[in-house]
DNA sequence: CCCCAGGCAGTTA
DNA sequence: TAACTGCCTGGG
């Protein structure tokens, strides 16, 4: 495949830093002239920007523009979404104009799945080395400048690992969810089409539930950052430290259960609960 | 040495 | 259904 390259111009909410380390995705890795380098599907990308350009430049598995476009969410109003969101109060506010360019990738429901699964009780340096791992040893090649890149494996490629290699790879206890989550794929006792074609929200959350390693977390996560959720709202520590800081009087922060901190976001944020999540984890995480 | 990290699953009360 | 606990592993 030839290299190709895609330049935006003057486009708004498009930061690199801000979409590549909200927290959605594992898979790029910042160079030295601060442009990021990732895969997803068939494709290695090296992203840049160039004051109020966006350089798109790399391997792709059909045309550029069009995966892009796809990929990035470029046909979402992200400025719309801000200004309803900056509305809602003064804190939401402030942590969009810190994470003003983030975008919610349109990521592939296979490897995100998987990549969540992961990500149980792990931190992302560690859940970033277990999926390049994965992806070297059961993925393809694909070589751009010198380099070799990784796709993620797919249902039957991933299938070839047995428990015991997954282990190997640094998995640890995860090892078994991820295989057998794998075989049921495989197996085709659950597809990816079903959870795709599923318009209910709630009916995708309960499919995703039975998985073995999905848990509300995580479910929460392949909603969101795969399906194109916007109304959930996962909640991890960090979620959980913000709502507390921003909304929650100190005395009873322990006594706040999960299932409160959910009504709250979604009386406060609405069907965009999700997106207001990215803003906040980020701004917490960050600042 | 201990503690924790973007939870889940299994067991109690 | 809520509360509690163990879990692989690597880094601080």
């Amino acid at each position: 495949m030839k290299e190709q390259q895609y330049i935006l111009k003057n486009v708004k909410s498009f930061e690199p830093k801000h979409i590549f380390e909200c927290g959605q995705c594992f898979r790029w890795d910042k160079e030295e002239d601060n442009s990021y380098t990732g895969i997803f599907g068939n494709n290695v990308l090296n992203v840049k920007k160039d004051k109020e350009d966006i350089i798109l430049k790399g391997i792709c598995n059909g045309n550029i523009e069009e995966i892009c476009k796809q990929y990035f969410d470029l046909e979402t109003d992200y400025d719309k979404i801000k200004n309803k969101l900056a509305n809602i109060d003064e804190y939401l506010a402030n942590s969009i104009n810190y994470g003003k360019g983030i975008r919610i990738l349109n990521q592939d429901l296979w490897e995100t799945i998987i990549s969540f699964e992961i990500s149980a009780n792990n931190n992302i340096p560690r859940i970033k080395g277990i999926i390049d791992r994965i992806c070297k040893n059961y993925g393809n090649e694909i070589k751009w400048n010198e380099k070799t890149y990784y796709t993620f494996p797919s249902i039957q490629q991933l299938s070839k690992a047995s428990i015991e290699d997954l282990r190997k790879l640094g998995l640890g206890f995860r090892d078994k969810r991820i295989y057998e989550t794998t075989q049921i794929f495989l197996k085709g006792q659950m597809t990816l089409e079903e959870l795709e074609n599923e318009q209910d929200t709630e009916k995708v959350k309960e499919k995703l539930l039975t998985l073995p390693g999905v848990g509300p977390k995580v479910a929460d996560c392949i909603l969101l950052f795969s399906l194109k959720r916007y109304e959930v709202f996962p909640i991890d520590v960090w979620v959980r430290r913000v709502m507390n800081e921003l909304y929650i009087h100190q005395e009873d922060e322990e006594k706040v259960s999960k299932r409160q901190l959910q009504k709250l976001a979604k009386d406060k944020y609405s069907n965009l609960a999700g997106l207001a999540q990215q803003y906040l984890f980020y701004w917490k995480r960050e600042a």
